[in-house]
DNA sequence: TATGAATGAGCTTTCATTCAT
DNA sequence: CATGAATGAAAGCTCATTCAT
């Protein structure tokens, strides 16, 4: 026998992604029910069966969309490497998530524009506070008794710098590119950007 | 003395002021056209009698918002400075621009997340092409030249570090507070922030 | 018992009725969708739904006309008829469908200010073709081969004419009454306008 | 010294012209006011100066349309000739008017859309009553009289129908050429009609 | 669980018209 | 005579949301 609330499940899932998409593409704002029902293929009325609200919706977008960027960080296992390692490591995850993932940016981009008033409604976002700064502190501090780190430095500004550094020139991409002539997002140039990236933070972390 | 009514230029002014604060906080779907009427006191078919549609209005608040940039940008004469000097500059004059105009970011992450279809449709942003570039180009040649910076640095790349350093930071004040659980605008943190950046900077350019 | 509410067809059919009545009473331009609404007692909301815009309900209107003038021509059976009955029959029936049907010749002349645009985007009008033309040939031929009617008529140019000589008396009526001082729409006058619109015809299928 | 009321006559002028024609394309309900000061290139606020109201200058176009189409009538000297010879004259004429106005054709049916109601409030155009019924009297009595003409004919019914051979086909010119497929605005079709009404009315006036 | 039908409020946009010079 | 600036009212249309089944 068929269980049935798998299906229920599955629908709510594909609301979720469907939703995701919509919001991703024309913000909070600008993202349609009805366009959110016909991505799912379902109707616009169990939309509202599971999420009552459009803000409500988006808040599980977020929720959801904060729930993966953290199990992916778990895979990364950074204390299971040397310090140097680690540092270039958490770099490229961080730029290739958002390469990969350029819903993420957009989705924090309308979180903040909202002034993340969902995010705060969200205990469960809330509690889901990234772990990484502690490891990324750990890392810092391992570095500076081998040696090879200069000290003092302030994990959470450092990791806000990596993720700064790959957002901006991801998130704005079309007006960069458009101003500048020169289009961005072509195999060279992301390699380019990250090894600036990288040289960028090692110089910072290393020791000279 | 200018009459208060009736002149054309001044009512055009005052729109696109209340249009740009309407857009930086609530983005392109979510301003409302009868709110930006009513900011600046003025009738809404006013608005549509200069500016004929809300898509239209929105990039002339671009045009403007990147006209002024590129005013305060010019006011930096970094090719009087020594090279040191002149980063350290532009990287506190990108840090208090983005601080001081928070609808500057708003704006740029509403332009990107329509995939800067606005900006492509104005010549007049695509001409105002930022001198920067060159100008960021010029120094960087300058310091290697006196032997005090480091060859091979794409002055592009740069530009978009030190924007990203301060961009994300502040783009997503809201969420990092959140999520850190830490108030990112106290004028300490500010200051740690700026700090940090120019030191990231610095370390980057600098011969050893 | 069918349910008066809730029911997707009747809604439809009694939203074109009320549009058919408005676009009638006031062309294409003067027609208000919000009266359309008010007639048919319906959420104007509803009409969208249905219709998607008022150039598509108008256009549905106009189908939905051509398909009742053409339901009602099939009724006459004019090839059942002696061919000077039968031609007697279609004036008649021309006349007294015009004048039971105002709305007809108001949506006409709507759909010709508009260079008939409409009817061209819709393959069911043009599919429509009246086969009135293909049915008077044969009638004029039978009339022909039995001596009676005087050969070399275009069929096409006797139906647009037996049209002509009952739609502009009836179209025009409020100018020519006005202009002439004479009330037109009186049973005596009517009845004196078919005599004369009977004469002519005859006059001119028959031989002499 | 250049004469000023002149050129206030020639700017109501040129405004009855523009008026006319977007009157003629649009119908009262849509035309658009702006679009007729953008076609005579004149400051819309000097159509108001002039002709008040919209409705005024839909009423002032309805008198000079009359006023030109009697006019030209007066030119036919109808009297001067034979009564076979007048009829056709007469024949060609409104064909001929007819196909070289369609604004007029387009503006009586806008006038009867709105069921006369501008035509009523003008005593000029319900003054300029068409002296064309009364000749037309005189004719069919004097062909009557002369033995070619059969007896008992009323002017007005006869007028009308001129009329409406002709105003069908070319008023409806667009729905039945996309109905019957073919196009009835050729030289040749237009010189087709105007042998068949000929035909029907001569048919009609002759005595056998 | 799932859906088509229906709605009220509000949005962008339009339009005839008036103001001030 | 002529005009650019400004407006109130209302139009077409959209949207999140609810009803009834």
């Amino acid at each position: 026998m068929k269980p049935r609330l798998r299906d229920a499940d599955r629908s709510q899932q594909a609301i979720l992604v469907a939703a995701r998409d919509e919001f991703a593409q024309y913000g909070l704002g600008g993202a349609r029910m009805d366009r959110i029902a016909e991505r799912v293929k379902l109707n616009k009325r169990l939309i509202y069966y599971y999420f009552a609200r459009k803000e409500d919706l988006f808040l599980a977008v977020l929720e959801r969309t904060y729930a993966d960027i953290r199990d992916a960080e778990k895979q990364l296992h950074l204390t299971d490497l040397a310090p140097a390692l680690a540092i270039r490591r958490l770099t490229e995850f961080t730029w290739s998530y958002y390469l990969q993932h350029p819903e993420f940016i957009s989705l924090l981009n309308t979180a903040n524009l909202h002034q993340a008033k969902h995010l705060m409604k969200s205990d469960r976002i809330r509690d889901m506070n990234s772990p990484l700064i502690e490891t990324l502190g750990q890392i810092l501090e391992r570095g500076r008794v081998e040696g090879i780190f200069r000290g003092g430095i302030d994990p959470l500004q450092l990791y806000v710098s990596i993720a700064g550094l790959a957002y901006f020139y991801l998130s704005n991409k079309h007006t960069l590119s458009t101003i500048f002539g020169r289009n961005l997002m072509t195999p060279e140039a992301l390699g380019e950007r990250l090894a600036h990236m990288c040289d960028l933070i090692q110089g910072y972390v290393l020791m000279d």
